[in-house]
DNA sequence: ATTATATGTAAGCAAATACTTACGCAAATT
DNA sequence: AATTTGCGTAAGTATTTGCTTACATATAAT
């Protein structure tokens, strides 16, 4: 975390831990503090969770006095929804990509699984 | 790579090539040298990359001679669309959780809808 | 039988990741 | 004014990641 990196919304919520905050602060808007309480981890640690999110998008932060209400900005979640469903197709069909394949190849029988 | 890791479908596709190798034998089966031939990095290194597709669900491979075909298993991707499609209210509404938070715990008068 | 092809895997490495503790600072409280 | 609270950030570290090259092995082609 020490070199500034682009984030990407795939690779912030690859980390269970970040799901984890992103589930919290969902219905409603959470401070710093009080996300760390939910966590066995350092408040440090998940200040740098938090600013990941931030650097994709998918929380905002708003000061109010000395404390930094996070909100999650859900709509950043849409690219993940856009590249999932794109493949939707395939998982509900029951089109088997290799089988189609390999019928085209060859025309003996196959034993089915 | 070393240590075998507990893969997680989040984290897999977190990388860009994997989503690559993804979308590649999505619509058609490929042998892994087909896939190697359309990325930059070694033969090796896109191996490597099936391997964690395999070990979390996404593609299945079937050896046949010496070949060995990737097909996407992508009802895989499912987890995914079921973790995003729980988050879809809070972009599909205008809720703004924050807003809603603080207009609770300040003020009063709650004319939002 | 020899060679070519398709592939896995090991070893090594630089970079990234996810944490920790220590510290600093501004805002609120006393 | 002094202290507490909320937080960012730096430095250090162990582990993981993504890649490379080198090598091994099984199948196919000659």
């Amino acid at each position: 975390m020490s070199v500034e990196a682009r984030r990407d919304v795939f690779q912030a919520i690859a980390d269970p831990t970040r799901r984890q905050i992103i589930n919290l602060i969902a219905y409603q808007s959470m401070n710093l503090n009080a996300i760390a309480e939910n966590f066995s981890i350092s408040r440090p640690a998940v200040s740098q969770h938090i600013k990941i999110l931030m650097e994709c998008g998918i929380v905002l932060v708003r000061q109010e006095g000395r404390e930094r209400y996070c909100e999650a900005k859900l709509d950043t979640l849409k690219e993940v929804s856009n590249w999932v469903d794109q493949y939707r197709q395939f998982w509900n069909t029951q089109f088997d990509s290799l089988d189609h394949y390999l019928n085209r190849i060859q025309n003996n029988n196959q034993s089915d699984q």
